[in-house]
DNA sequence: AGCTTGTGTCAACGGTGTTGACGTAACCTG
DNA sequence: CAGGTTACGTCAACACCGTTGACACAAGCT
């Protein structure tokens, strides 16, 4: 885990700090994440990391390069533990949307995180292995391997958007984010027929934007690809499909140890 | 436009600076927005923007609260340039495709813009407009007002969180990027078959995950809608029943608070 | 002409990430 | 059990950052 440390080699000399903690790639990740979560993420800073350790700030470079490089860890983490107890149910549609749905919640879980790493390919363990089986319920479903990738990426990546989305909304303080609320009511609120007329239209179901549209996207998203993988069923026989099916399902299980 | 400066009133003292500049809000969110665009979204500095104005960077401070003031009066000039010239062609599928690229496209246009603005909603006229004519051309397609205000919701958060997700890459400086690039070649390219099946299998299509998502994405949400008017148009009877049950499932995704 | 005051400038504060030098303690060798 | 290497924690410093309060001055009004 977390392999890209400064200095890759397994450590040996291991000095514990002026205040006694033993340091470790796997705890500063943890403190950094601890940090982000109980002070909020603007609150994320190597010298505030460094305090919470017990340590001096710059010890965490001995471990990452940089701040950007721990954070590509953190990421790495959450995506493992985003995807702890997944199995394939049998219904790869539904599957790929509860994959869709825990990379969004788990990023959506670390908006600072969210906004500003996700945007980046860990392609660590973790991530290789959501990708392995995105991937693998999309062959089992019949599609062939450059389709396959392709809409693997498209609902990820919806699902990641999404997440930075919405993660903006979370990094506002409570107190703007009500203003921003409010704003929005007041503008939306009354509008003039003449010019707006669909919005003066739909006017009674405009709070329903106020809601995430992430679970929608991924229906349309799942439901687009079930016709299509439906429309090549009939074009060719559907006897692949079901051996495939079995392998991932398999796989899944594994996986759980 | 710009309209949440410091000082809301019209200025009539218009003093020149050291280096005979007048300043001007417009000013100001002019050579922000030429600093991000020529110089990358990290060097963007109320101190640099100072010095490319000719003038001490406080005085910036003349005009917006902050930078994030500053920021937003900046997105909300995009969200105008972004729809420029833009007129419904009679495909209501297609236009909604080209209204998430449009925004898509300028969002990615100014990637430190995108990466935190477009989580906020400006409430602005600019912004009215387009809501306005997605909703409009959902509500032609028969779509009635919940649906097409929950699938315009939907395509263009779609199309700005894969902005948000995409501007990240381009905010890393070219170098960065093509070493990740690399990383990523390198960490992909060679994966054990046995632990990475499905990886392994479509290794030849991974380069194809490189590229924007975007398309795919709003082609597959577009696809999904336009599947659900011919049913409606089919069964138009059967309406009712459907719209409850969306109801109902669409309430469990609100966005956290 | 004089007063008010808006506005540009200056200096400073308290932060930030990151680095290079340094000492020391932990491990390896003998 | 002694000595040497050196990894790693610490310290001080650098070059930045956003933001603010005091100040000077010129623009515009009376």
């Amino acid at each position: 885990m977390t392999e890209s440390e400064r200095v890759p080699a397994e450590r040996k000399r291991r000095r514990p700090t002026s205040s006694g903690v033993v340091l470790s790639a796997d705890l500063i990740v943890d403190a950094a994440r601890d940090l982000i979560d109980s002070q909020g993420a603007q609150a994320f800073t190597v010298r505030k990391l460094g305090a919470a350790l017990g340590a001096d700030p710059s010890a965490v470079y001995r471990y990452f390069r940089n701040t950007e490089d721990l954070l590509l860890a953190l990421a790495d983490r959450l995506i493992g533990e985003s995807m702890a107890g997944f199995g394939p149910s049998g219904d790869w549609g539904a599957d790929l949307r509860e994959l869709g749905l825990r990379a969004y919640r788990s990023a959506l879980r670390h908006p600072q995180i969210a906004a500003f790493s996700t945007i980046r390919v860990t392609g660590r363990p973790h991530e290789q292995r959501v990708v392995d089986t995105g991937v693998g319920l999309l062959l089992g479903a019949g599609f062939d391997e450059a389709t396959a990738v392709r809409h693997y990426h498209a609902l990820v990546d919806t699902a990641l958007g999404h997440a930075a989305l919405d993660a903006g909304v979370l990094r506002l303080a409570p107190a703007q984010r009500a203003a921003d609320e409010q704003a929005w009511q007041d503008r939306y609120g009354s509008l003039p027929a003449d010019e707006y007329p669909n919005l003066h239209r739909v006017r009674e179901q405009l709070p329903l934007m106020a809601a995430s549209a992430v679970e929608r996207a991924l229906d349309l998203l799942v439901a687009a690809m079930r016709r299509e993988a439906v429309d090549r069923g009939a074009a060719e026989s559907g006897a692949t499909e079901r051996e495939a099916a079995d392998r991932v399902a398999g796989e899944g299980a594994e996986r759980a140890g």
